[in-house]
DNA sequence: TTAGGTATTGAGAGCGCTCCCAAAAGAATG
DNA sequence: CATTCTTTTGGGAGCGCTCTCAATACCTAA
């Protein structure tokens, strides 16, 4: 129980043990050069009146506010429900807590809400570093109002520009790459592809792979099965729908959000998935497992990303962005029922999939 | 263009104009009795030299840091990414973005966590308020620590003791009393319920409206047909299991994500949805229409319970706990698929649902 | 016992802002 | 033009902490 419950300061503590108010500063910061029996008698009157140190005045004295920014632009705004960036907020505040730091969460959801959060973040005093969702053309200006503001940041999802700034992103090269790959290998021959948004690194990146794999197995590349989608489930149906006159076999898509939208549209047009065509998408999310079709799907580390994001940022608070430093994780492709290779080949299948 | 990328103090805008610190502090708080021209004057200075005031000395100095937390305990933590909690979130930031708060976003994994958070979210020169997501029996301590810490807080959820704590939430009873009703309405004899968890208050208010929808209709109240659930996708997976044996004609299931799990279980009974087994649930999540069966649901305003629970905390900063206030939310039904509704009565059918 | 070294402690000067109060400047009045 | 009142301005004292530096206490060995 505490005795105190009015707002105590050092010097209260100090008065209290009878000691100066560096000593139990001190104490509290965990310094050595304090006599046990001294260390004891003040941990004890911290312990029964309940003191805390003041937030504000430890940042204003240090310098440092053990507080970190997670910015997501405008650019992420209208999916920001999806589910990657809980996963990807979860692994960023799990590391937060096992570091010790606070994390501030900004949102912006108009042109507006990013001005003032461009002010707010470069501010000094409130931020230690900042983490930004930022793969898009648009977001060129929080991240250099944040280099301006010498605020150590690290980016998630390769940026457009990224000389001198650390960023963390999935491979998506390479995991669209194994995707289409795995397709042409089940034997499909008109592959199209939902892409994401082609302003960002993500839908470009995933495009890049879709193309390299065609092209290595001597495919050409048909513009009419290369739709640009939006990363939601309608816009994975109206993307769908635009490419169902070319007559595709299968589809890569690039997210699984909106691969329910693809199949949807795939349904309505009385195809069967993945008989009459065959679906592979990219992330793995909780949506994958429980639609009725399973989605076979490139895997991505989400929450793992958030972590090393977050813990590349504390490197760079502390060592600095010398050199810039650049990690791409690895993805995984989880085969389940939505590209039918179940059907082919009953050893691709893995123990967690049963066929129904 | 800026010409000082170091950091500037009001001292220095002050000097570069010839006025005092307090002119200078005044002009950037808005404060009336500065002559035009030297508002005018200094407002140059600033905006050229991109001068920022520091956040924390401003908090140390006024006592307030314009930051409001946002806490999730250890009871919500393993389904923090269900997009109830994205929405909500948004909601939140919205409101913080339009009455220029920062929001720092807390979420419990383990109990080492929890402790960690209640220790953080109590010390001064932090947070301005908070606001707890907390409905259950353990996140009584958070909500103890944050009163003697003095801390304006509104919770989310209403908490089982609710005396003298400020709190909004959706009227769950009534939601899920229609919910129920629908089905008896709908002509079903035997209706089961898969409950939220039933340490929370959302679960037991959920269970307590069907409990009433059925003994107001002279139905019986039988324990093979309430099973508990857990809000996921597999407890509702799971639950649907253990009750199918009590041969259910309809179930109202607590929420959209459970829905999907119970739906499931029923199809690998070999039952058709709607036609064997009906199912209304609650949330009206994304995942309500782009699930093969739509689901007939119970709308909750997720998004305006955040700003709701925002703005009445930045209420409550302003003028105190006195006396506490309930906010409750209501509901509305959504007819789709699930129910069944549509083959019996066409004029209840909405215009964004098609029969199929 | 004393010199020399090391471990422990306290005083003081900030960190950059707000806010009160008194001084100065300007307006209004007789 | 003096007097009073109002508006504008500057000085100073904090806010509660950290951190350097000098002072003191303690320990060792000669």
């Amino acid at each position: 129980m505490e005795l105190f419950l009015a707002d105590l300061t050092l010097e209260d503590i100090a008065k209290q043990t009878g000691v100066s108010r560096s000593t139990v500063s001190r104490v509290v910061n965990n310094h050595p050069n304090v006599r046990d029996d001294v260390r004891k008698r003040v941990l004890e009157v911290i312990q029964i009146t309940g003191y805390q140190p003041n937030a504000a005045a430890r940042t204003l004295a240090s310098q440092r506010s053990w507080t970190l920014g997670f910015v997501l632009p405008l650019s992420v705004s209208f999916f920001f429900t999806d589910p990657f960036f809980s996963h990807l907020t979860k692994g960023i505040i799990q590391a937060c807590n096992q570091h010790n730091y606070t994390l501030a969460l900004f949102l912006a959801d108009t042109k507006e809400d990013e001005k003032q959060i461009i002010a707010r973040i470069s501010r000094k005093g409130l931020l230690d570093g900042v983490l930004v969702q930022a793969g898009h053309h648009g977001d060129q200006q929080i991240v250099g109002a944040l280099i301006d503001a010498d605020m150590p940041q690290v980016i998630i999802g390769r940026p457009f520009r990224s000389d001198n700034v650390n960023y963390v992103d999935t491979d998506n090269f390479s995991g669209s790459h194994n995707a289409v790959t795995h397709l042409i290998q089940l034997g499909h021959k008109r592959i199209g592809t939902v892409t994401g948004p082609l302003e960002s690194t993500v839908g470009l990146d995933r495009k890049a792979g879709y193309i390299k794999a065609l092209s290595e197995c001597g495919y050409k590349v048909e513009d009419a099965l290369i739709v640009e989608g939006d990363f939601t489930e309608t816009g994975g149906y109206s993307a769908m729908k635009n490419m169902l006159p070319a007559k595709p076999d299968a589809v890569f898509v690039a997210s699984d959000t909106m691969t329910i939208g693809a199949i949807r549209a795939a349904r309505e047009a009385e195809l069967n998935v993945p008989d009459d065509i065959a679906f592979v998408s990219f992330d793995d999310e909780a949506i994958a497992k429980i639609s009725d079709v399973q989605l076979t799907t490139i895997r991505q580390p989400v929450e793992q990303l958030g972590i090393t994001a977050l813990e590349l940022l504390i490197d760079v608070i502390k060592n600095g962005t010398n050199p810039p430093r650049h990690i791409i994780m690895d993805t995984e492709l989880v085969i389940r029922d939505s590209c039918g290779a179940k059907q082919f080949s009953p050893q691709l299948t893995f123990s967690e999939n049963k066929l129904t």
